[in-house]
DNA sequence: TAGATTGTTAATCGATTAACAATC
DNA sequence: TAGATTGTTAATCGATTAACAATC
């Protein structure tokens, strides 16, 4: 009772840990601007808001290990996370759905940053094939399954409306695609060995007004 | 031990609950274009792939009552649902920050179907200032707190860079706007009464590489 | 009536927080 | 050494799921 531990960890991840690990990465990546080399885990908490023993979890996660009363090598600990995360190694990306949204997304510097190289955009629209957005070739999306296999693309992106986003990630699907980020407000029906991940911008609106009319009570309390 | 319940219950509504609530809208918008006029939980369980005792939690919350066998009354369970978050009365907006991305959500349909509506959009780019986005005037941004004020905007959407987004929303913060939904990879330092809603893409990023690189484990196993 | 469905109470599960021992 | 900090085990908390009674 003891092998198969010694490379490759890749344990399960909780959700909520992965999400936070990209904070942690923003405070340390300004930390590495300055001439600080170690950081502890009750300073990341505290410019975070966060519990200190959280941090402590979410960083052995990655499998670091601190020096107690130092804390963690700053180089050290970014290195961790961004590998832990995938980071160091990401997929390509292929978007479909070259509207509003997609055109912002296609131009969006912080993917960029973190190592998301989006390939190419697609589109029906017969007056954007063929055109650039912020530097990237928009293609018939007739083109993108067959592109998908032959780039060994793994990411996809539907910036589609509601209607067509079934149908386009059925093709990313059939191009090889593991992996769909979906920005249309529908829920997919995918393979389950597909990672897909919903950008639930409808959700998010409901918690904030929610929100906002359950402040209005108190305002309203008298008439 | 029976009074003050009578009007607005008001409860604090657990999130993912709030967040799953669009769902059913769409669900049952759908349904309602059919001749279908019940509807009852096991249904929308089964169609978003939910637990059916999670669906009637949900639904309760909204304080609607079922008739057993039967269902819910569409029509009643949809305004249930709208009015429960708020989306029957739902506050004005500003943007600020007219970029790729400010420029998408300002002529984003999905909110102003979901009654939001974002009054005007402001920016810094003389280039920007007196045009018009989507049909949304764009503003200077030194007139954000005072024109705020006097239109009593109670939502501020945040797409300016991470650099300026805390002065922002310290600008909305101060027109009196009481939410805001933040776009931006920072995390913003404001008053405990103020409603703060942070869209993370970052953190979606993360959650899809590390499950693509989960993945790869299995592929990889010998060599 | 029989059976599908609602509504509620109890059990489970997972993530966060608290307590504390180990260490440089 | 003393004290800050790590790392781990136990307790708490909240959301989901299971079990079951109530009802038309």
């Amino acid at each position: 009772m003891q092998a198969q531990t010694s490379e490759r960890p890749m344990k399960s991840a909780p959700t909520p840990s992965l999400r936070r690990m990209p904070m942690y990465l923003r405070c340390l990546y300004a930390l590495r601007k300055t001439d600080v080399e170690w950081v502890s885990c009750t300073y990341l908490a505290e410019v975070l808001q966060k519990d200190p023993t959280l941090v402590r979890k979410d960083l052995a996660m990655t499998g670091i290990v601190g020096k107690p009363k130092v804390g963690f090598h700053v180089t050290g600990l970014v290195a961790a996370i961004e590998h832990f995360i995938g980071w160091d190694n990401l997929e390509d990306a292929f978007l479909a759905g070259v509207g509003n949204l997609g055109s912002a997304l296609l131009g969006y510097e912080g993917f960029a940053q973190h190592g998301l190289n989006i390939v190419a955009g697609f589109d029906v629209d017969a007056e954007k094939v063929g055109t650039e957005v912020h530097g990237k070739r928009i293609l018939h999306i007739d083109k993108l399954t067959d592109l998908a296999q032959r780039m060994h693309i793994g990411i996809g992106i539907v910036t589609v409306g509601a209607r067509t986003a079934q149908a386009v990630a059925d093709r990313m699907v059939a191009g090889g695609i593991r992996a769909i980020w979906n920005f249309a407000p529908v829920r997919l029906e995918m393979p389950p060995e597909i990672i897909v991940e919903n950008e639930d911008l409808a959700g998010t609106l409901a918690v904030i007004s929610r929100r906002l009319a359950g402040l209005n009570v108190e305002t309203d309390e008298r008439e």
